[in-house]
RNA sequence: GCCGCGGUGGCGGAACUGGUAGACGCGCUGGACUUAAAAUCCAGUUGUAGAGAUACAGUGCGGGUUCGAUUCCCGCCCGCGGCACCA
C-alpha cells in the first residue's frame, strides 16, 4: 500500500533533522545557486499555482546536487509594500503581525511540499537587520548622485494615496488596486535609472539562457531610439524650440512645429502669442483629461495655433507655423516635434483636419500621390543639397550638419523613466536621509543605520502627500548628523521593490554584520546560475534588479555585471474555468487539499506534466489522479510483500538505460513534462513484465537507477522505496545515474518502407544490416509488392537506420 | 500600428538537425472481478468507408519546394503576451 501521508511526514522530518540540505562553500566543489522568485505573503496563502516554479528549482537543484554541484537553494519573504498593508489595514491588524502570521502558514505550506531549502539562510526584507542594507545600498546611491529629489508630476493612486512609478501601473491604472491613477506634481525620491538604460539595454546581448520573449519586454520597456535634436529658432526672439526626431532626413518636408500643451516654453512665449486666451484655454482643457482619454489613438487631434510666433528651419530657412497640441507628450523627448505630415502618420492626420500643407520630401519612385503618410525610408527629393541621397546616408549628413552648424546634434532617447522610488505609505523601509535647514539633505550616518520603522497608532495613509510617519514627531525630529541643528527626517518609504533587488546577494552571508555581502561569499556563490519566476517581473522586478545589481558592481560590492545567467519563466495555472486562479472567481485549488488527498510526490509530478513549464495551462484535478496511479505502479514493483525473483530482460535494461538519458536532457531542458512520460513509459514495462512473468526485469542496482531518475520529481517516495531496498545513507547523497552507450544501441532496427512517401511497410533487420539488404528485404514485402507491381522504380531512397522510400 | 509567442484527437499535450503524426496522461466506450458500487485489471478510442485486412483524408487557411512537410519558403486568418500619439 502506498501511504504517502505516513512516507511524506516521515522524511520531512528526517531531512530536517539530518539538516541534510544546509549548504556551506566548498572549494572543492563547483557551485550552482539556484533561486525562486521569494513570496510576497499573502494571507490568502498559497494556491497550487505558486508551487510551480518551486517544484521545477527543486528538481533542478536535486539534480545538481546529485551530480556533485555545492547546490545553494535558499527562501525567503518579501514583506514590505502595499499588498502587506493593504492587507494588515483591511484585517485591521499591524502589518508586522499579518505578516509574521503569514509567513508561518506559507512555510508550512512549502514544506508540506518537500522542497529542498536550506532555511538556516531564510531572509525577511521587513527584518531591521536585512533592510539596513537595503538603506545602505540606497545611500550609496544618494552619494553617488544617483537619488535625487524630484517636483515634477507624478503617477498618483487616489485609492492607495501614494505615488507611484511607472513601472507600477498596468493600463494607465494601479497594479495594486486597479484604480484610474491621476497625474499630480509632488515632492518625491527618483532613482536615475535612466542612467543605466544603455547598460541594461546591451548587457541584454549577453544573457543567452534568459529566454527571447523576456529580453525583448525589456527591450520595449527601455524603448531606446536613435535620432537627432534641432533647435528651430523662434522668429524675432533669442529663443529656440528643441524638436527630437528619428527621421531626420525628413526635415525639409516639416511644414509646422508642435509643442506639447505642458511644455514650458508656452509660458515664456506668452507675450509673443497673441491669441494667448485661446492657448491658455486649450492648455485648461488638455490638463482635466485623464491619461487615457489623451492617449486614445483615435480621437481627433487637436491643437491651437500659436499666433504671432514662427519658427525657422535650421535647413532651409523657411519660417513654419507653431501649434500646440496633446498629441505630442512633453514626458518624451524634448516635449516639442516638428511635424511632416507626408512621412509621419501623426502629422498626416493633424494636417489634414487643420488645412496645413503636406509636402513629400521621401520617394519610393512609384506613386507620388499620398492619401496616407508614407513612413518608409527612401530617397530623399526638394531637399537641397541632401536631394538624392537614401534616407540613411542622408541622415548621416544631416547630422554632420547639425553639429558643424550648432543648431542640434545626434541623441538616443528612451522611453524608460527614472525610478519614482518613495511611497507615502507605513509599511516599508524608510529613506534614511534627513532635511536640515542649514545643510539641506543629509545622509544618516552609516553607523546609525537601520532606520528602524518606528511603530505608529494609525498606520492609515494620510493622503497629503505625507507618509503616516511624519505624524510621529519624536521620531521624525532628530539633530542634524552634520551641523547638530534641529532637523527632520525624510518620512517616506521606499516602494515594494526595494528589498527585492538585492535579496539574492543577502542568502550567500545572510547574517553577515559587517557587509551587505562578504566578498569571497559572492566570488564563490554569484552569479545566480539559474532564476525561475512570473514573465509579470520582466519590467519591473528583473529590471531594477538588474539596475542595482550594475550599481553594485560599479562601487566594488558584486563582482559580477549581471546578476542572473539564465532565467526561465513558470506558465500560470489556470482554474478549471480557464480563468486566472482567484477567490473573485471561486476556482482557487489550496495545495493543501491536494496533499492530502493525493500526496505531495503526486501533486509534485502533476504540475510538471501538465505542459510546458513556460505555457499557462487549466487546472484539473483528475489528472492529479493520474500522476498519483503512477506513483502507486511504482510502489507496488518494490512491494516487499511480494518476494519475486530476478529475471533480467534485455529490452527492459536498454529501456532503462535510455530513460536515464532522456530524463537527464529533459531535466536540464526544463522538459519535465516528456521526463516524466519516459519514466510512465519504463514504470509500465516494468509493471506489465513483472504481471505477466510473476518476476522483476531488472535487478536491485538497476532499480537504484530508477529510483534515482524519479528523486527530484517524487523526492519522498524515491527516498522511502531507497531505504527499502537497503540504501543506508539518503538518496540525495548518492550521485546521479549514468546510462551505458552500449545499452542504449538497438541491435533490431524498425525500418519505414515507403513507396511514393507513403507508409506501405515495416521491416525488422539487424542494426548493422547493409542498404542492399534493407532494400531487398523491403522490396520483397507483401505490403509493397502491390504498390511496387507493374511499376518501374526511378529511384530508391534509403536513410540509414531509418527508412527505405521507393519512387515509382 | 510595431515586436514576440502560439494554432496538432473529446481534453492537456508528444514528434530529434524534414523521415511511422497523435507518445504519455485525462476523459469516454466495452469487458473482467463484485450481490452492487468504488478501486483495480484487460481491450478500444483522429475522421470517413468496410465485418475485416485495408484504403482514402487529416497538424488554422491558400499556394510552393521536396522522393517525403506538423517541421522549410511565400501569402493570409485566428488566439495570447509585451510596447504604443515615444516623434
Amino acid at each position: 500500500m502506498y501511504d504517502y501521508l505516513k512516507i511524506e511526514k516521515k522524511w520531512q522530518q528526517q531531512w530536517v533533522e539530518s539538516n541534510l540540505y544546509q549548504v556551506k562553500e566548498d572549494k572543492a566543489k563547483p557551485k550552482y545557486y539556484v533561486l525562486d522568485m521569494f513570496p510576497y505573503p499573502s494571507g490568502d496563502g498559497l494556491h497550487v499555482g505558486h508551487p510551480k516554479g518551486y517544484i521545477a528549482t527543486d528538481i533542478i537543484a536535486r539534480k545538481r546536487s546529485m551530480e556533485g554541484f555545492q547546490v545553494l537553494h535558499p527562501m525567503g519573504w518579501d514583506a514590505f509594500g502595499l499588498p502587506a498593508e493593504n492587507y494588515a489595514l483591511k484585517n485591521k491588524v499591524h502589518p508586522r503581525v499579518a505578516v509574521e502570521k503569514n509567513i508561518i502558514n506559507f512555510k508550512r505550506q512549502l514544506s508540506l511540499l518537500g522542497f529542498s531549502y536550506d532555511w538556516s539562510r531564510e531572509i525577511n526584507t521587513t527584518d531591521p537587520a536585512y533592510y539596513r542594507w537595503t538603506q545602505w545600498a540606497f545611500l550609496q546611491m544618494w552619494h553617488k548622485g544617483l537619488a535625487y529629489e524630484s517636483f515634477a508630476p507624478i503617477n498618483w493612486c487616489p485609492s492607495c494615496q501614494t505615488g507611484l512609478a511607472n513601472e507600477d501601473l498596468d493600463d494607465g491604472c494601479c497594479e495594486r488596486c486597479g484604480t484610474l491613477v491621476e497625474q499630480k506634481p509632488m515632492r518625491q525620491w527618483v532613482l536615475k535609472i535612466t542612467d543605466y538604460a544603455d547598460r541594461l539595454l546591451n548587457d541584454l546581448d549577453k544573457l543567452p539562457d534568459w529566454e527571447e520573449a523576456i529580453k525583448e519586454m525589456q527591450r520595449n520597456w527601455i524603448g531606446r531610439s536613435e535620432g537627432a535634436e534641432i533647435k528651430f529658432k523662434i522668429k524675432n526672439t533669442t529663443a529656440n524650440i528643441t524638436v527630437f526626431t528619428t527621421r531626420l532626413d525628413t526635415i525639409f518636408g516639416c511644414t509646422y512645429v508642435v509643442l506639447a500643451p505642458e511644455n514650458e516654453l508656452l509660458q515664456n512665449l506668452k507675450d509673443k502669442i497673441k491669441n494667448w486666451a485661446e492657448v491658455e484655454k486649450y492648455i485648461e482643457e488638455v490638463k482635466n483629461k485623464t491619461d487615457l482619454q489623451r492617449t486614445d489613438l483615435n480621437k481627433e487631434k487637436t491643437g491651437v495655433v500659436l499666433e504671432g510666433v514662427k519658427a525657422i528651419n535650421p535647413f532651409n530657412q523657411e519660417e513654419v507655423l507653431v501649434y500646440a497640441a496633446d498629441y505630442v507628450l512633453n514626458s518624451y523627448g524634448t516635449g516639442a516635434v516638428m511635424a511632416v505630415p507626408a512621412h509621419d502618420d501623426r502629422d498626416f492626420a493633424f494636417a489634414i483636419k487643420h488645412n496645413l500643407l503636406i509636402r513629400r520630401v521621401i520617394t519610393d519612385e512609384t506613386e507620388d500621390d499620398l492619401d496616407e503618410a508614407f513612413t518608409n525610408d527612401g530617397k530623399l527629393i526638394k531637399s537641397g543639397e541632401f536631394s538624392g541621397l537614401n534616407s540613411a546616408e542622408a541622415r548621416q549628413k544631416m547630422s554632420d550638419y547639425l553639429e558643424k552648424n550648432d543648431v542640434g546634434q545626434k541623441k538616443i532617447n528612451y522611453k524608460i523613466k527614472d525610478w519614482v522610488y518613495s511611497r507615502q505609505r507605513y509599511w516599508g523601509e524608510p529613506i534614511p536621509l534627513i532635511h536640515c535647514k542649514k545643510c539641506g539633505v543629509v545622509a544618516v550616518p552609516e553607523s546609525d543605520l537601520p532606520v528602524v520603522l518606528p511603530e505608529v497608532k494609525s498606520y492609515e495613509p494620510t493622503g497629503t502627500g505625507e507618509s503616516p510617519l511624519a505624524a510621529i514627531t519624536d521620531w521624525v525630529n532628530v539633530d542634524c548628523p552634520q551641523c547638530g541643528a534641529k532637523a527632520k527626517r525624510e518620512t517616506n518609504t521606499m516602494p515594494q521593490w526595494g528589498g527585492s533587488c538585492w535579496y539574492y546577494l543577502r542568502y550567500l552571508d545572510p547574517k553577515n554584520e559587517q557587509a551587505l555581502v562578504a566578498k569571497d561569499k559572492d566570488k564563490y556563490w554569484s552569479p545566480v546560475d539559474l532564476y525561475v519566476g512570473g514573465a509579470e517581473h520582466a519590467t519591473r522586478h528583473l529590471i531594477y534588479a538588474r539596475f542595482w545589481h550594475k550599481f553594485l558592481f560599479d562601487i566594488g560590492v558584486v563582482s559580477h555585471e549581471e546578476p542572473f545567467t539564465s532565467l526561465k519563466h513558470v506558465g500560470l495555472i489556470m482554474g478549471e474555468d480557464e480563468r486566472k486562479m482567484s477567490k473573485r472567481w471561486g476556482n482557487v485549488i489550496n495545495p493543501d487539499d491536494m496533499v492530502e488527498r493525493f500526496g505531495a510526490d503526486a501533486l509534485r509530478v502533476y504540475e510538471m506534466f501538465m505542459g510546458p513549464f513556460d505555457q499557462a495551462a487549466a487546472w484539473n484535478t483528475n489528472g492529479l489522479s493520474g500522476t498519483r496511479k503512477f506513483l502507486e505502479k511504482v510502489n507496488l514493483i518494490f512491494d516487499s510483500r511480494e518476494d519475486l525473483p530476478f529475471k533480467e530482460d534485455k529490452t527492459i535494461v536498454a529501456l532503462l538505460h535510455k530513460t536515464i538519458k532522456k530524463v537527464s536532457e529533459d531535466i536540464d531542458d526544463f522538459h519535465f513534462n516528456t521526463a516524466i512520460s519516459a519514466l510512465m513509459i519504463l514504470v509500465n514495462g516494468i509493471s506489465e513484465y513483472r504481471q505477466i512473468n510473476k518476476a522483476l526485469p531488472l535487478n536491485k542496482e538497476q532499480l537504484a537507477l530508477f529510483l534515482k531518475l524519479l528523486s527530484p520529481l517524487a523526492p519522498h517516495l524515491s527516498e522511502e522505496l531507497w531505504e527499502k531496498i537497503g540504501q543506508a545513507e539518503s538518496i540525495f547523497l548518492s550521485s546521479w545515474p549514468k546510462y551505458d552507450e552500449k545499452l542504449i544501441k538497438d541491435e533490431i532496427i524498425t525500418y519505414i518502407v515507403q513507396v511514393n512517401g507513403r507508409l506501405r511497410a515495416q521491416l525488422e533487420m539487424p542494426a548493422d544490416a547493409t542498404e542492399r539488404e534493407v532494400i531487398d528485404r523491403a522490396q520483397a514485402e507483401v505490403g509493397v509488392i502491390k504498390w511496387l507491381e507493374g511499376k518501374e522504380i526511378k529511384k530508391i531512397i534509403f536513410v540509414p537506420g531509418k527508412l527505405v522510400n521507393f519512387v515509382v
